[in-house]
DNA sequence: TGTACATCAGTGAACGCGCGTTCACTGATGTAC
DNA sequence: TGTACATCAGTGAACGCGCGTTCACTGATGTAC
């Protein structure tokens, strides 16, 4: 009776002495679990052990449990921002003007939402503080486009405040307004009282949450 | 030369066998942990280090680590909820009407806002899942008038309503809106971009917050 | 008022667990000649 | 084209750490008679 292993092997056992690619394979495991377990999920000798490696092989690509962190943590933040990508990529063509400056907000904000509820690990880890690490690029923080986040969603608020749905002068620190809303509800549904909420429940308080903020900024 | 202790012992050694109230002082303990470092710095043994006692005895008292983290949590969201009255309590007393539904709503968010920058750690554990335990009980997570956060802004809410300043036709799931603004703002300040903003800064956006919100929910 | 005794709060020692990290090593690779 | 050799990716073993939890115990307390 041998108790049954608790991690089966998930990768065929190496043949080679050389692994080949064992740095994209360790980040590879390591948003695998972010994206299972979030951050604290992240554990460099599991890496290792789906890698079929030695935990100290790890060494070998990243300096520490901290650098793969916050490789995987940057993973997360350019997924995040091509979700975003894909809502704004999916506006109807013909907006022009203000409905398109509206169009656009809302599609951050969709595009925010829909990452967090179908990756809660991933944007769990995208939004974990760790320290600064040697190698920690922000080009790889960012979609398609080149953009993060945070600057697509400043890029809306700009075609808003050109537009006049936000007064300009008010333009300022507006980012934080609106990310503050769709990051809370994003909170509250993936780790909060809305966890158990049905789809169609989520997508109604995510449509009323973007028009409050809308509404909000405008005047 | 011995290498000093990692953990200055910060009780007294009892003289008694009988500690006499551990019950009380691991908790003390454990509300202490998470106030400097959050929900995972809440540990079993270091709790009892602090009480001066046995890592096991703790085990008379809670039947295990989890049932004391509920605890301090639930303590904690009391601290909440009696930040939040704290707020209600200094509205100024001429306050009438739609004046005082506003000043309502208002004092949950800065109340809440509040909370949240001067005890960090207190507000991550208040919003940590944690799954139930035996004697979890949810008088233990009200403030003074018997309400919890929750409560005491679905109260300012239907004050809001009372008056016309939220169509009482859309008061229904209101609180998931006005709670995500908060709660992420209050995210962004303690664990996100907004960690080093300064204590102004932090006023004005929290204000203008909570003017969108307001804006945002009414007509 | 005194004493036997049940209760149970706290002790001491140990357990298994899994982590990140370091060390000296081995052996496949690819380049210089 | 063949061979010596430097490089360095991966190995094997071990480290210290601290956690939550269990076990059999001890000794102070307060109650029943």
């Amino acid at each position: 009776m041998s108790k049954p292993a608790k991690t089966p092997k998930p990768t065929p056992a190496r043949t080679t002495f050389r692994h080949g690619d064992l740095h994209r394979t360790l980040l590879a495991a390591g948003i695998e679990l972010a994206r299972a377990g979030g951050p604290t999920a992240v554990i460099l000798r599991e890496a290792t052990r789906r890698a079929g490696v030695a935990p100290n092989a790890a060494y070998r690509h990243f300096s520490s449990h901290a650098e793969l962190l916050a490789a995987v943590r940057a993973h997360a933040l350019s997924q995040l921002a091509r979700a975003i990508e894909a809502e704004i990529a999916a506006i109807p063509p013909r907006r022009r003007g203000a409905a398109l400056a509206r169009a656009h907000l809302r599609a951050v904000g969709i595009g925010y939402l829909t990452f967090a509820l179908h990756q809660p690990g991933l944007f769990r880890t995208a939004f974990t503080n760790t320290q600064p690490v040697a190698g920690d690029s922000d080009k790889a923080k960012t979609g398609a486009s080149g953009l993060n986040p945070f600057q697509l969603l400043g890029h809306a608020l700009d075609l808003m405040a050109l537009h006049r749905l936000l007064p300009p002068r008010r333009r300022a620190g507006v980012e934080y307004l609106a990310w503050s809303a769709v990051h809370g509800l994003a909170f509250l549904i993936i780790d909060g009282p809305l966890h158990h909420a049905s789809p169609a429940e989520i997508a109604t308080l995510s449509e009323r949450l973007i028009l409050m903020v809308e509404k909000g900024l405008s005047s």
